[in-house]
DNA sequence: CGCCTAGTTGACCAGGTTCAACAACGGTGG
DNA sequence: CCACCGTTGTTGAACCTGGTCAACTAGGCG
């Protein structure tokens, strides 16, 4: 029940995100750093969570990407979030018994286990965290609203342009961004399942952006070649994301 | 500061609300009547708060139909949810200080308006408040999932029926929905750009689902002529809605 | 009665889907 | 080091859901 790691201590990706909106103190960095937990690691593909489960721990990312999603048909996928390092993958079942929807690896990644009571408890004790974790809920609240002005509202270039950008944001913010680049395990399909679009669709909108000279992929890597023209296209506003202005682009 | 009203009282809609999926003491329903606030009334399409604002009361609704939105250009707006009696429209910003899109009156409605720092203080000395309000905002989460998931991946036909199974599940929690019967106050203009789709096109939909035997609309009020129907081609499903067991179809 | 908003209908158009085939890539085992 | 294989990416052609434009009708309210 206390295994440890490097990435929980060194550098811990929990403490730098909420520090990205909210501003932690030493007592609360490391209230956070002596939460009990495990590491566990997954493989690509493998499942995180599944709708109708009763997790009895949350899920902490350290390491690789994760996403929710919900089948509708046999063949037919919504992905409705992508994850990376600090995210708190199902803080959701701390409070909701059932599982409304699957948690699933996209590369190996690696996860810190916490007991919902320890998650009680810390949020009971310090109620600096326990409004961190508040904003931590709210801003992904309004990621997935941001998502759905996107699917509702937005052209596939700029919608496929916008995610880019929220990506390359949030990479940033937990130290995975140089400014241009940043790793991108994200197949053309998962893509189109998240933006409620074909995979043939995303690839040729791709293909538009290659063209225009706004993106390069090398190697699981993308690039932003004109991060400002990608921006401008996807209309691209990081206000939503409620970063610390120090943080934000 | 402390104005009272007949709907704050008697029926309390957000105490019946949190009691639909987190059950409250007496203490604490007495603390929620006791909280301290202003009853403010609005107009249809009146501004409840506006992106960029920077509230310091936050709403809880008494009465009356709102919506959640942002515009994406000039001319296309994005409905992000809808939300009646019980609803605490703005918890939101008693986390994070900006904005990040709108609220409007879709009819004339009653507000509750309480001081943030009074809602700050009722969390912290009555920690099964804090979990009910936990609660509601990631069951409003799961609505933005779900509302992804149909825009992402529902039909135009299953998109509809799907926010009318919703509607009418959450009017029942608060006593609005005698089961088959609920005003409606939401234009097709409104549907259309809460679906992502255009006014035209919900307009041929909702014929297809009259004609069908699915719904009827009298005078501002929704008749589900045959709900088994409308849930089998919405695919409806509550459990993301979290109701407790007693309250749920 | 007249005005304004919301609902209705038709004709045409386009963004994105589907199906299908093929090419490129990366990892594996010999 | 290469041959093989499964996955991912790429491309073309036909098709279709839903959008746009525009005009007209029906209600609700002063």
């Amino acid at each position: 029940m206390n295994a440890q790691s490097q990435s929980w201590f060194s550098n811990n990706p929990l403490i730098q995100k909420l520090n990205a909106t909210t501003g932690l103190t030493e007592t609360e960095q490391q209230a956070i750093l002596q939460l009990p937990h495990v590491i566990r690691e997954f493989q690509a593909d493998e499942a995180i969570a599944e709708i109708g489960d009763r997790p009895s721990v949350c899920s902490i990312m350290l390491e690789g990407w994760a996403c929710r999603y919900k089948m509708v048909a046999e063949d037919s996928r919504q992905i409705m979030s992508f994850h990376l390092a600090g995210d708190i993958v199902d803080v959701q079942s701390v409070f909701l018994k059932t599982m409304d929807h699957s948690i699933a690896a996209l590369t190996p990644l690696k996860l810190a286990l916490v007991q919902h009571r320890d998650v009680h408890e810390l949020l009971r004790r310090l109620p600096g965290i326990s409004v961190a974790f508040w904003r931590d809920a709210l801003v992904e609240s309004a990621i997935f609203r941001e998502w759905l002005v996107g699917i509702g509202r937005r052209t596939a270039h700029q919608r496929i342009a916008h995610v880019l950008c929220e990506m390359a944001t949030k990479a940033r913010v937990v130290g995975l961004n140089d400014g241009y680049t940043f790793p991108w395990p994200i197949t053309q399909t998962e893509l189109a399942d998240a933006l409620g679009l074909s995979s043939v669709h995303v690839n040729r909108v791709i293909g538009d952006l290659k063209g225009w000279g706004l993106v390069t992929f090398s190697r699981k890597t993308f690039v932003a070649d004109d991060w400002k023209g990608l921006k401008a296209l996807a209309q691209f506003d990081p206000d939503y994301l409620h970063l610390d202005p120090r943080v934000a682009a």
